[in-house]
DNA sequence: TAATTTTTTAATAAAATGTTAACTAATTGT
DNA sequence: ACAATTAGTTAACATTTTATTAAAAAATTA
């Protein structure tokens, strides 16, 4: 859950640390905060962050410094990192890149900017993990250009068509329930049965019935 | 592609010469190695190597000296060099960075983190590239002197629409959320949805309707 | 500062997608 | 074979999403 997210916030400024931490509560984020790279560290193990936000600028050890630290630990490799920036660093954003930032906030912070980019980048993570093009016979299918093809041949899937035939397809030969199917592709909202069917039909319609069996009892599942 | 791009290593050290060899081929990076100095100079030219590793400490020609001979050349005045240093080698940053370097990792060398920056170097490379002129079927768009040749005439382009365009002809065929739009040409405001659909409706109205692709519930996408 | 252009929004129309209900067909267990 | 259960089909309807305006707001230029 993105609003049940863990961010750890790194700043010497106690005002900037409190105005975030107050702005991003509000939105229902788990806050932790340090003071300084060293505090930031220790904290980590204990804390368990989804996201760190850094300051760059800060005096002993500056936020490109912390953040190549945590990248060196074996457990927060892949911790989202944003960088606050002044406007006028323009270095920073290289650097940062550099050091393995996931995105920057340049200050001054706009509360409102600063939650939808946070809620963005948390998403996007949870969405990259498994998103790849799949290819089974002669069907690919590939989310990042919504994009099916079909011998060959572009077939246009609804959304919702199309989700149903990558989930099938992200396991083929597994026979998918229709909780299964509505929990993943119905994340928010209740449809009944019968929904399912319609949309397996359509895309029966457009590719044959050959792929995508109905096991009786149980479920859907594609085969080649 | 990042997971294609091919590495030139360059160690005298066999066994660091494998180990950095195993944990990048892992990622699905190209490797080739070189032993010493004079040896990468020479394969060079037939490697073509999107990034080169290299130890700035070796007998003969060390790092430094190597990374200078590297930038004289002609075709490779750009290809991301990343020095390794001992960590007691305090000089060698700067050195490095004067020679030409682009990035430097420390020794020991954890192979996450030796990872994360190879990623991070070779992404900040690609998204220096992509401010280059494109060029697909007969549309010419380019961001260095906000020009946008269709079929040879010139068309202008406001700056949110020609960004937009831009942005969506980096990768043709992908298909853009309104996610991701925003947070890459609105960096520093909230825009609502509606905003995009007018922008793309003013591009369409400058080069017709038939190369920006709306999918719907998804985002859009540019395509030929 | 006024004029002009660009950007954004709000309201509403249009289109596409998604869902359901009612019915039919198929399958299963007895 | 015959209920009983489960899935398939269809079309109507609801919902969601996008397109289109015009007008306001913001930014830029003269």
């Amino acid at each position: 859950m993105i609003e049940n997210s863990k961010i750890l916030l790194v700043d010497d400024e106690e005002d900037i640390l409190e105005f975030l931490s107050y702005n991003l509560k509000k939105e229902g984020f788990r806050i932790d905060t340090a003071n300084n790279g060293i505090s930031a560290l220790k904290k980590l193990e204990k804390s368990k962050p989804d996201l760190i936000i850094l300051d760059v600028m800060m005096p002993e050890m500056d936020g490109i410094e912390v953040c190549e630290k945590i990248r060196e630990q074996e457990n927060f490799d892949d911790v989202l990192i944003l960088f606050l920036t002044a406007r006028s660093e323009e270095y920073s954003e290289l650097a940062g890149f550099s050091a393995g930032a996931d995105d920057y906030i340049t200050k001054p912070i706009k509360p409102k900017l600063l939650v939808s980019r946070v809620n963005a980048i948390l998403k996007r993570k949870r969405k990259k993990k498994n998103d790849g093009p799949i290819e089974i016979g002669n069907i690919h299918i590939n989310k990042s250009n919504h994009k099916l093809l079909y011998s060959g041949k572009e077939i246009y899937l609804a959304r919702k068509e199309f989700n149903l035939l990558y989930y099938l397809m992200t396991v083929p030969g597994k026979v998918f329930t229709r909780e299964e199917i509505i929990s993943t592709i119905w994340k928010d909202a209740i449809v009944g049965d019968r929904t399912i069917d319609v949309h397996i039909r359509k895309i029966r319609e457009k590719i044959g019935s050959q792929h995508i069996k109905t096991i009786k009892g149980i479920g859907y599942k594609f085969d080649i």
